[in-house]
DNA sequence: TCTTGACCTCAGGTCGACCTGAGGTTCTAG
DNA sequence: CTAGAACCTCAGGTCGACCTGAGGTCAAGA
């Protein structure tokens, strides 16, 4: 499949699928003349990345996740776990805040409770 | 309170709290010498701001939050707080698939029905 | 007073993740 | 067999959020 064909499939910028490529995240075949060649095992692993990407992980991590040979993986994901599940309670948190602020009335955010439980953090 | 104070207290390295005033996000008052003065209040707004980054905001965004006047606030504040919940969403995924991950033994994620499901998420 | 540390501004650098353009090759429809 | 679309590499730019250093001012103790 070509870059092209895998853009349009996955929404991902021709150029952004070069990047993902040199940073040896989601690395394609190539035909005889040097063009890029996707089979749908990277695809798959490129709409993975979007989703990694969209909880925070970067580029490095993702290879890292999706490359079951490199050194440190595990730990790198169970660090990524942690940081998950923390993120859950910090999202609790700020979506209590956000509401809140919506309506606050308080000039001084130290004199609002609400807004002084979100800075305690 | 001085900046280097502010900066002990709150975790926040100087350089980063001009950073931020530079930014307008959290602008501390001035004593007659220019150095930096900040109160109660900027604490409670500095500590605040390092919260929203923790999920993602942007100071651009922490700054419109902090600052009742500017247009467009709550527009944007509903903007994050959908943000938010839907990265709820995300990290339930995300937490699945690294689980899984961690112990996955098949070559082909496509060829898994669990990092397929994420891919397809 | 004098020193030393904390403060100031301003310019320039870094890092991750793109984005753009130049200049060149390959594929495909007519 | 040729035009134009789609592909290629490589160099350089952008953006957000810092980070570092130069060169100078201000403040508090010996």
């Amino acid at each position: 499949m070509k870059i092209g064909v895998v853009a349009a499939r996955t929404g991902v910028a021709v150029h952004v699928l070069r990047h993902w490529e040199d940073e040896g995240v989601v690395v394609p075949d190539r035909t005889a003349a040097g063009h890029r060649d996707y089979t749908e095992e990277h695809v798959s692993r490129l709409r993975i990345v979007r989703s990694c990407q969209r909880v925070g992980l970067s580029l490095a991590s993702i290879r890292l996740i999706l490359h079951r040979d490199e050194a440190g993986r595990t730990e790198v994901i169970e660090r990524h776990l942690q940081h998950v599940r923390n993120q859950k309670n910090e999202l609790d948190a700020a979506e209590a805040f956000l509401t809140h602020v919506l309506t606050c009335r308080h000039d001084l955010m130290s004199r609002c409770d609400s807004c002084s439980a979100y800075a305690a953090g």
